[in-house]
Formats: structure tokens, C-alpha cells, sequence
DNA sequence: AACAAAACCTGACAAATATCATGTTTTTCC
DNA sequence: GGAAAAACATGATATTTGTCAGGTTTTGTT
């Protein structure tokens, strides 16, 4: 396992890659390295945060729970990306709770490294702010998906943005496999009509599954439904 | 009128309050005075911005097209707040339009100014980010009540976010008039489906209207109705 | 392997919401 | 001030989605 930040591939696709050498010493010296099973929560919603969490591997759920007892999954976080960092710089308790989708690994980083290095290098900052920038479009896109898209759009939608973020496997599988529930807490649906439509979507031939595995197997069928058609 | 950045007293409310005299000069010497009347579009989704708009009066709608023809509103911009950050710092089009709500006054500032002073003062980029933060923390809890709120719910809670934020006239009216249609794009929903609310909350003696104004008579109802009581 | 628990699935029905059609009121503008 | 346009309003109906209730299959554990 490569344990200094400097040589970490990782860092490459997240605002870190904006810190200079001796910055990035400094993270080194004071990341701790976190292992975290499916299932386990990284942190929760109201918590305060001391760091951020920088994904070495595996794939976190951020999620926030509304009044009426329901995650409403906010976006999935992978490899390379760094969790916290909203909380950390608006030094507020967290919105969300990340919870690991599958068996996560990731490098803890104190905020007082994070906060210290933004006032220094602007660079940092700059880049750190790209990335909520995207954040925040991306948020903006979902915010329209939800209310101009039906359940049935975005439920497709869901699984051609997991084949197209995490791939499929050989057999044309969707590499990363989440549950019904946790579709439908992305999709913001019962979990009941989240599987009725994908059982009508195997009618139809659009996808096919083999346990809680799902396969694209229309894929220009199923992207015409996304956009209207 | 005010023309001097330096004096003007909505740079308190933004990100601008962070920068120091000698770049507030560059910016009052460069900036632009631009007026919109009521409908206007101060510029449209997928437009190239070439700077940024500091609100000094008037209320915006920022909205994106969905596929079926509909707007979404995403956010409304009120005096103090920028508008375009977010497209000049990723060097994007915009995927926002800006709409005047009612009359608007803007300083039109060139991204040149923006980009040049958050390379040389961190404090200012992260004031930025700051307020970038702020607007993503809003929009994961407008993708929360969006999937997991009732369309009446959100009725209800629009109105008391236009009270807060814009308070009321002597008579109890909401300061911010909008037109039915807005209110429903700002809910994501139908015109009519909006409308039939309001009906109903009128019935129900929670709010009452004149002409298109609307007034929030029993508060602690409406709120009890968001809260799912 | 056997059991329990969790996840998945389906039907029946109820509730929420959209759509279409049509009429009324308000606003705008000449 | 009056005509035209826009906004508002409501009924009837269809569609979508949620809820509850009851199954089956899969997964995990001893």
C-alpha cells in the first residue's frame, strides 16, 4: 500500500493535486489511514467534522434524512473524491451522512491542514472551488431531474449513470451493484415502484438482472425513454 | 446613486466584502451599470458570461429548461448576491438562465477582475467558496424536499421562504409578487396544480389573496402542513 | 445444511398529480 | 376606456405513484 500522499494516484483527480510539495509532506504526516466494511457509516448527518475524507477505494453513499423517515441519497462518492469538505469550510456540522456502499478505504485528513493550506495557497483554494463548483451544477441538474422527470426516467437514468461512472463487468453487468432500496433513495421513489419498473423494464428487454445484478442490455432504447422519446 | 464599489453597501452581503481597496478600485473602474426591466433576461443558459452580476437591486429567477418545455427555477437572486460565479470560475457557459422577476439594477463586473484577484488573495477565493458552499447545502436540501415532500408541502414552504426572505407590506402582502406559473416552476409542478393549492389553502383560511398578491394568514398552520403534521 | 433475516417481488387499491377543456378575471397597451 | 392578451380559476378525467399486505427468493450465520 502506498502511504505517502506525494506518490498517492488518487490525489491526482481531487483538489490536492493543486497543494505543492512541502503542503502535501504535511497532509502525509497527519492523514490517518481509515477502513471502513459495507454498511459502516463514515460519518453521520449533524455531526461536526475534524477532517475531510480523501477515497482511496471503494464507494460512499451521501445521504440526508427528510421528515418523513426516508434517505434521499444526495450523490455517490468514489475514488479519488474527497468528502467534508463543504462542512469543513463553512465550519458547520455536515448535511449529509456518508455510509459505505462496499468496503471503503480512505485517508483522513485534519481540517486544520485543509483550512491552513487555503489560506496560503490560492491555487488550492481555486481548485478546491472548481470542484464545488461542479458540485453545485450537478445538484442544479438533479434539482430539475426530479421535478420535470417521471419515477420511470429517472430510474433509468440511475443505472446509465452507474454504467457510465463505475462500468460493467464482463458479462455486461454493472460493476457497482446497489440494492433496490438504495436505487430508489437515489431516484426518490418507494422501493416498491422502483422494482416494479425495473421488472418492467426486464419485460421489455431494456435491462436484464441475475440476483440483485443489473445488466443495460437496450441501451439506446432506454436512453430514448430518458429523454422523452 | 452610489457609483464607488468602495462605498457601496450591498458588497457587504458577498463574496466582494473580502477584497481590499486597491481591487474593490480595479473593480469600480471597470465595472459596468446594467438595468433589466421586469421579464428581461439578464442572460440565458448555455450563453459564455464574460463576468459576473452583483445584484444592487431587483430579485432574478435563475431557472434551466427541462426537456418537456418547462422551467425549473432553481434559485432566486436578491440584492447582495452575485450571479454567474459559478460558470466564470469553471470557464463553462452558464447552465442557468437569469430572468428579472421585477425591475433589476446590476454592476456587470468583467471575470478578468474575479479571476485575477482570486489567484492573488486567498481570502477572497475563499470567501467565495464560502458562499459557494452555502448555495450546495441549499440546493441537497431542495433535492431533499423535491423527492420526499408533497407538491402542497412545497406550495406551502415557497410561501414562507418569500416571507422570510422578502417580508410582507403593511397589509400582511408578500413583498415578492409571483406570478402562479413562477410558483409552480419554482415547486416543479403544474400551473394548474398550483393554482388548485392556493384555492384550497385560501378555503382553508391559511392564506388570502388579492389579485395575484398573497398574504400568509395562519402561519403556525402552514408551517405544521410543511412539517407533516 | 438449516434457519433467520433481509431483500426482492407482485397484486389490489388509494391518493396525488397531470392534463385537457373551458370559462372568468386581471393586466396591458393602444 | 375598451379590446386583446395574459393570468387565474375550476371541473372532469387520466395517469402516475404510493401504500399496504402478502408472498418468494436470496443472503448470511451458526
Amino acid at each position: 500500500m502506498e502511504t505517502r500522499c506525494e506518490n498517492c494516484i488518487v490525489r491526482k483527480f481531487n483538489s490536492l493535486r493543486a497543494m505543492n510539495k512541502e503542503e502535501l509532506k504535511q497532509v502525509s504526516d497527519n492523514k490517518v489511514y481509515k477502513k471502513f466494511k459495507k454498511g459502516e457509516a463514515l460519518f453521520e448527518e449533524g455531526e461536526k467534522l475534524n477532517g475531510v475524507y480523501c477515497v482511496r477505494n471503494g464507494v460512499s453513499k451521501l445521504s440526508k434524512l427528510s421528515a418523513n423517515g426516508k434517505d434521499q441519497i444526495v450523490k455517490l462518492a468514489t475514488t479519488g473524491e474527497v468528502m467534508g469538505q463543504r462542512a469543513v469550510i463553512v465550519e458547520e456540522p455536515t448535511n449529509l451522512s456518508a455510509i459505505a456502499v462496499n468496503d471503503v478505504e480512505v485517508c483522513f485528513v485534519p481540517k486544520e491542514i485543509i483550512v491552513g493550506t487555503m489560506h496560503k495557497n490560492p491555487d488550492f483554494t481555486l481548485e478546491v472551488l472548481r470542484h464545488m463548483a461542479h458540485d453545485l451544477k450537478e445538484a442544479d441538474d438533479v434539482i430539475v431531474n426530479m421535478s420535470q422527470k417521471t419515477v420511470k426516467q429517472r430510474v433509468a437514468e440511475a443505472f446509465m449513470y452507474l454504467k457510465n461512472n463505475y462500468g460493467v463487468d464482463e458479462e455486461g453487468f454493472l460493476n457497482l451493484t446497489l440494492s433496490r432500496e438504495d436505487i430508489a433513495n437515489v431516484v426518490g421513489t418507494a422501493t416498491e415502484s422502483c422494482i416494479r419498473i425495473i421488472s418492467e423494464f426486464k419485460k421489455k428487454e431494456l435491462l436484464k438482472t441475475s440476483g440483485k445484478r443489473v445488466a443495460i442490455v437496450k441501451e439506446k432504447e432506454l436512453q430514448d425513454l430518458i429523454d422523452g422519446f
